[in-house]
DNA sequence: ACATCGTATCGACGTTTGTCAATGCGTGTG
DNA sequence: CACACGCATTGACAAACGTCGATACGATGT
């Protein structure tokens, strides 16, 4: 699973205040996906982290501290994220490194701005 | 209570991707406060249907109905986002009208991009 | 091969969430 | 006044969530 399905870049062709419409039944639980991800201040917190980190990427052994929390648990955190397509992960070595995903940040902040 | 702290407009004088560094820990739980009221599918259409509405309100009445949802689930959820300070209650006779904040909704858009 | 380290996953738990039916509370109308 | 209407609140309950400790997995190094 994980389908990673990043809130549609629809927006067809419209200018200012044009006679909105409501979003479709599917689109609002893709969004909720998203949203839901970033509705718990731990998880805002480590995408807040991972942003901040070097190369605008962190490890879970990076993580655990700032937020203490057990690894475990930072770890489930991190699948939520990923799932929702906020974070992308790559193993490097032994370590997992995660990095945020702009785009889907961007195209959450856009569907934000539809309402 | 009822705080309604609209995520904080701070960002002090940055410039391109300048450094960042973590959010707080009170700002995360702020900010996922309103990104956890619209981490539901139903309370995304609520918001997405008052933003579509005549002058972008609507009143609980019109929104049962196509959310398909009991009036007191709705006036539940309706309850969330206003808490989050997503939506604004106005009294008119005897309905209440439900209009977007939109302050709330781009200040949310503004947060995602810090990251 | 083996021990070690960093992560993921599992099982269990208390808490929170979404929903309903029922009830309470203002507000306008007969 | 009494009644109907729109909405909020309550109580109840199942489902989902956040957390931990323990365990399993995969890559490194000895």
């Amino acid at each position: 699973m994980t389908s990673v399905t990043p809130i549609a870049a629809d927006a067809p062709e419209t200018c200012c205040t044009p006679a909105k419409s409501a979003v479709s039944t599917q689109e609002a639980a893709r969004m909720a996906t998203v949203f839901k991800a970033m509705g718990d201040p731990t998880r805002v917190r480590l995408l807040s982290l991972i942003a901040a980190g070097e190369q605008g990427e962190a490890c879970v052994c990076d993580l655990t501290d700032p937020v203490g929390l057990s690894q475990g648990t930072v770890s489930h955190h991190m699948r939520i994220l990923a799932e929702a397509g906020l974070v992308e992960r790559e193993q490097r070595g032994k370590w997992a490194y995660y990095s945020v995903v702009r785009p889907t940040l961007d195209a959450a902040a856009a569907a934000l701005r539809t309402f």
